[in-house]
DNA sequence: GTCCAGGGCCTAC
DNA sequence: GTAGGCCATGGA
């Protein structure tokens, strides 16, 4: 077993399973996964909460509400003129329909891709979470944590850049969805945990496991 | 007051 | 091609 494939089976371990991710829509979860960026999770969560109470986590009702209240809504959640424009655009991507939301999901994983990552405000990241969590594809999901995570332990160089790290992941992994879905879960955990609040990760549970870099 | 959080875009080299 | 500034808000 590689060490990408053994420090799974340890976070698993330790943290139990994640059962990610947080939401009770694929459109939710896409919409979360745009509030997300660059915030931490708890604010995204508020705006997310606003939009629910305004019947806005649909692609219907999301195309109802005026740009400004929009905006309002998901101001908790920072960076609320791109945002708001990002999710304006991504419904419209559906047709701002739900059908057309389901069928823009089952498109094909690589030209679903290309289709979020054509909307403003879509970068790769945010493209994968939504192809994996809301799509069901094998991405794996590159964030700030699991970044963090293959650098520290010396699996991955600091500047390697989003397609490497994404390429060392997946060639390391079967390519399940549901196994991508957990780890990235499992790596928000230890990175909430662990690798913020102890810079040098001296009880990091991994440690055993994993080299640290030096 | 300062720093940073589950990014992405744009500009200047 | 890539490093750095910028976008905005909330909590530690």
């Amino acid at each position: 077993m590689n060490r990408i494939a053994s420090a799974y089976e340890s976070l698993l371990e330790c943290f139990g399973p994640q059962g990610w991710w947080p939401a009770e829509t694929t459109f939710e979860m896409a919409v979360g996964a745009v509030l997300t960026q660059g915030t931490a999770w708890r604010n995204a969560e508020r705006a997310i909460d606003n939009l629910r109470r305004e019947g806005a986590l649909c692609p219907e009702g999301l195309s109802r509400i005026s740009p400004s209240a929009l905006r309002k809504h998901i101001a908790a959640a920072g960076f609320q003129r791109r945002k708001a424009a990002t999710l304006g655009l991504l419904s419209e991507l559906a047709g701002n329909t739900e059908t057309g939301w389901r069928a823009l999901l089952a498109t094909p994983a690589t030209e679903l891709r290309g289709r979020l990552q054509s909307v403003r405000g879509i970068g790769p990241e945010t493209a994968d979470a939504i192809l994996l969590y809301a799509g069901r594809c094998p991405a794996f999901v590159i964030d700030a944590y699991t970044r963090r995570f293959a650098v520290r332990h010396a699996l991955a160089d600091r500047k390697a850049g989003y397609a490497a790290m994404k390429e060392l992941f997946e060639s390391s992994l079967p390519a399940d969805p549901d196994l991508y879905a957990e780890y990235h879960a499992l790596l928000v955990a230890l990175g909430k945990e662990f690798c913020r609040t102890q810079p040098r990760c001296a009880d990091c549970p991994l440690r055993r496991d994993l080299p640290e870099a030096r």
